[in-house]
RNA sequence: GGGCCCGUAGCUCAGUUGGAAGAGCAGUGGACUUUUAAUCCAUUGGUCCAGGGUUCGAGUCCCUGCGGGCCCA
């Protein structure tokens, strides 16, 4: 049973009928008096040469005065009705804009221009008519003939303030799409910056690969999975939470640049930026290391935003970001140091760490390890500092088992994340291709996961046996490229960047 | 997990000390042949999220639940 507060607007099914409001019963018997007149409200084909836009530049490309051309014809949903008794003017919307249309009864002739009392808003017509201007110069097409395409049985959100209720724009975002202008235009956004990324792999010699969702175990990231269960192989299955160490074995294969663009999952609770499924870029490119992959970012972020936004400064929150490369770069500890005064070298085990941060009353979860302790630290001084794009490079090993030491500090790792509007976007490393120190972070990471921490890694015995077989050195890249939508498209939720974000059941 | 806020007409929102449920848009009827948040006249439309409680009386106060939002962990 659908909750009482949308229940009017959308009917269900009821006994073998449905329910009916008022304004439906309206709009149903407008479709009755279309097909009693032998018109089909929902005819399967259409004319049309122009779109919305088209129209208006053919409009525009005349000079002032009223065109001189052959009738066009255009189709789109009724978004605004004008009714001036003899003559009404709609605007039509199709997916490239907004078009006026000018009905006059002199021109329609009486039966057509009766038949429009069945137009309602929200239904689809098709105009045949003639390129004009009004009286105030506005592109309008001047009808001849117009057609019904689809009768709508609800009526759409309001003209003026749209759909505002969150709730709504994001359970039944068609609602929401019909109606702002701004989520079309984000969601197209997010669109040409995805499109940007592959155009900019591809255009480096980047393969774009598929690996598989449903795996034995779960590995390449700090996460609990989804499970599920394979009826014909009688087994548990576990929906990826990264696609990181497929993608290496393909790098152990031969394929020197590689990249997957994919859906990934986190058994997780979700807020303003955390979606349980989202998309994830990674990408592998043999013979590089962290600080090519660092370029590779930047060159990345600022070609997709100058292609799709035209610009390299965006607002998020309220602060103007500047994506103008080069970024700022700083070690993890220098962080640290900088923004909360406190040097790791003073605490290098778990227990003084752990006693020092606790002194600070910087919260600390359960049994957390020295890596834990230290991306805790992190997350509460300096994340929220790094408003603009930071790259923060060198983290303790503990805290990264798929990455390669720094040969002068075998407690630091080569990686580094970014951080963009005060949270991470990207995520990187020189890859770790030692099996052997491979096989030994592993085993470092089932201590952990003994000592309770369910989010630490696996053993992934098929991955190590392909290490095994040589990998070479490479630097590989993880962007959840929803955050980075969020950032480019100036939303500061990620519910606004998904179209259909996870939602708690509406059933009571 | 904790705190705070929200849920009222199809949509956007008001609703006073607890005393007859409102506006705008949309709809319906009417006027109007260049309007554009058209305008003007008239008018329909309510499970006030759900369930309990207090009260002579609850949209309003209390409790529980559901859903959403913000902040914190």
């Amino acid at each position: 049973m659908t909750k009482g507060r949308h229940r009017a607007a959308f009917p269900v099914p009821d006994g073998g009928s449905y329910r009916v409001d008022e304004l439906m019963a309206h709009r149903l018997a407008k479709l009755d008096q279309l097909r009693e007149k032998g018109i089909d409200p929902y005819p399967p084909r259409v004319e049309r040469s122009h779109t919305a836009n088209d129209a208006t530049r053919l409009v525009e490309s005349f000079a002032e005065s009223e065109p001189e051309t052959d009738p066009i014809d255009i189709a789109g949903r009724v978004v605004a009705q004008r009714d001036m008794g003899k003559a009404r003017f709609l605007d039509l919307l199709d997916g490239t804009g907004r078009i006026q249309v000018l009905m006059r009864r002199n021109v329609l002739g009486d039966d057509l221009f009766e038949d429009l009392k069945t137009v309602d808003l929200g239904d689809f017509v098709g105009v045949h008519g003639k390129p004009m201007r009004t009286r105030t110069g506005q592109p309008t097409i001047g009808a001849e003939s117009w057609t019904m395409l689809a009768k709508a049985l609800h009526a759409p959100p309001e003209k003026y303030h749209g759909l505002a209720d969150s709730e709504a724009r994001q359970r039944r975002r068609y609602l929401d799409l019909m109606s702002n202008e701004e989520t079309r235009t984000v969601f197209a956004t997010r669109s040409r910056l995805i499109s940007g990324i592959r155009r900019f792999l591809d255009d480096r010699g980047f393969l774009e690969v598929e690996t598989p969702v449903l795996q034995e175990e779960a590995g390449g990231a700090a996460a609990r999975p989804f499970q599920t269960h394979h009826n014909a192989l009688g087994e548990d299955r576990y929906l990826r939470i990264s696609l990181e160490l497929h993608l290496k074995r393909l790098v152990v294969g031969g394929l020197d640049r590689v990249y997957e663009l994919g859906r990934i999952f986190r058994n997780e609770g979700f807020d303003a930026r955390h979606n349980p499924e989202f998309t994830m870029l990674e990408t592998y490119q043999a013979y590089a290391d962290y600080h090519d992959v660092a370029q590779m970012v930047e060159d990345m972020v600022t070609t997709i935003a100058r292609d799709a936004l035209g610009s390299l400064k965006v607002t998020f929150k309220g602060e103007e970001i500047d994506l103008s490369p080069p970024w700022k770069r700083l070690t993890f500890h220098a962080a640290l140091k900088d923004y909360a005064g406190l040097d790791l070298e003073d605490f290098p085990d778990e227990p003084s760490l752990s006693a020092e941060l606790r002194r600070r009353g910087v919260p600390i979860p359960d049994g957390a390890g020295y890596g834990k302790l230290a991306d805790e630290a992190m997350s509460h001084y300096v994340e929220p500092h790094l408003i603009q794009p930071t790259f923060l490079l060198d983290y303790p090993v503990e805290l990264s088992p798929l990455a390669k030491r720094k040969p002068e500090n075998p407690r630091l790792v080569e990686r580094f994340e970014v951080f963009i509007g005060g949270f991470e976007v990207g995520n990187a490393y020189t890859e770790l291709n030692d099996p052997l120190d491979q096989r030994a972070r592993f085993e470092e990471q089932l201590r952990l996961r003994a000592a309770g921490d369910e989010e630490a890694e696996l053993i992934d015995e098929d991955f190590l046996f392909a290490l095994e077989h040589g990998m070479p050195p490479t630097g590989g890249l993880g962007v959840g490229i929803d955050r980075l939508v969020m950032i480019l498209a100036g939303q500061s939720t990620i519910r606004d960047v998904i179209l259909f974000p996870q939602l708690r059941s509406e059933k009571s």
